[in-house]
DNA sequence: CTCCTTGTTGAACATCTACTCAACAGCTTA
DNA sequence: TAAGCTGTTGAGTAGATGTTCAACAAGGAG
């Protein structure tokens, strides 16, 4: 942050905005990221993250993109590694294990995005992977005949609404009871997949 | 808004205020609201916005306040007047009735709150009085027998928290196929309650 | 009718923000 | 070493917002 600003090679120095942009809107949510906040914690010109980012809408999609696709990557290689009840096991948890900033930053997506047409498409694309990925799984389970999931896409319609539930309470952090939070979340997913309950948590 | 501003009584202008707030909020989010806009809005100067709120957080929990506050109590008088089954179902109803404006103004709240201590307190104080109610009424059905709900307030949390969730797809109008995400929430509630499958669902 | 309380005005100030652009300076190349 | 491409600067413009405040005027009290 009192670093001089030395000349990089266009790619590290974008890279670094988008990092900067993320780490900003971790904390304070995507539509506080501002052109001059990232520029000072980073220790350039505020001139210079609009040479790589014409507006703050596109490095805000950017943040975004980048958060999110890295979650949804850590999902899907657990799919294409894990054995179908392992890789459902490794998902669940990795949602239990979300943090409150990481909560505010897909609230503050959720929020923003009626109001940025680019934010809202990026938004819709990486639901809609997420969504991709966990019926995948669901539906592998079934063909393999480890789940009894034989609606594969509404399956993973619920349990993505109930994880988006547990984001609201994380990002409040408020008078949510956990434990009742986290049962009810093994509960659903092991009643949605027809294992006995219980069967699933680790 | 083209209307000449005449002179009021204090109190019924504050309500004009309020209720000028709500509808933006509902249009546009709780941190969208703007003395000028809701001044413009109303035909009036924007300094008398801020004579009757001297900050525009203190609007905006207002605005909050009233909105939640009218949810909350059609559900409490839903309680206090029907029978613990139908009061269940009433309440479910209403929550599957939601528009994607009511799940904006929820959605921005839980958003603006961590930076406005004041509008904070206010949605903790709305969300557990949602608790409240919910448990209070599985409280009562098992205590009558109508329903099997050994841990009212457990049962509570995660029947709000599936609604949370009911909440963020509803603001997003996106890919989600609500069909789904309601037999998802009279399952879960039927469920909890400890009632047949179905039974619930009017 | 006149006074006086008070609802109301609207301009002014300060702050924050996005975005622009001409000038500067660090690397690479000849 | 000298030249030029380009990463970088930082001041400047424009607009949105919160907040203040002295002055205005509507309606009731005397």
């Amino acid at each position: 942050m009192s670093k001089k600003a030395t000349r990089r090679p266009p790619e590290q120095r974008r890279q670094e905005i988008v990092d900067t942009a993320v780490a900003l809107a971790n904390t304070l949510g995507l539509d506080r990221v501002t052109s001059r906040d990232v520029a000072n914690e980073l220790g350039v010109a505020t001139g210079l993250v609009h040479h790589y980012f014409p507006t703050v809408d596109e490095l805000v999609v950017a943040a975004f993109a980048q958060a999110a696709t890295g979650q949804n990557e850590q999902d899907e290689t657990a799919c294409s590694t894990l054995p179908a009840l392992d890789a459902l096991r490794a998902l669940v948890q990795r949602t239990l294990a979300m943090d409150s900033a990481d909560a505010r930053l897909w609230m503050s997506a959720w929020v923003a995005a009626p109001r940025r047409p680019e934010l809202a498409r990026e938004v819709d694309k990486q639901m809609l992977a997420a969504l991709d990925i966990l019926t995948g799984l669901l539906a592998k389970g079934h063909a393999l005949g480890v789940f009894d999931a034989p609606n594969p896409t509404g399956s993973a319609v619920r349990i993505l609404t109930l994880f988006d539930g547990f984001v609201v309470q994380l990002s409040m952090r408020s008078h949510a009871a956990y434990g009742d939070i986290h049962s009810l979340i093994w509960d659903t997913v092991e009643r949605e997949v027809g294992l006995p309950a219980g069967s699933l948590r680790p």
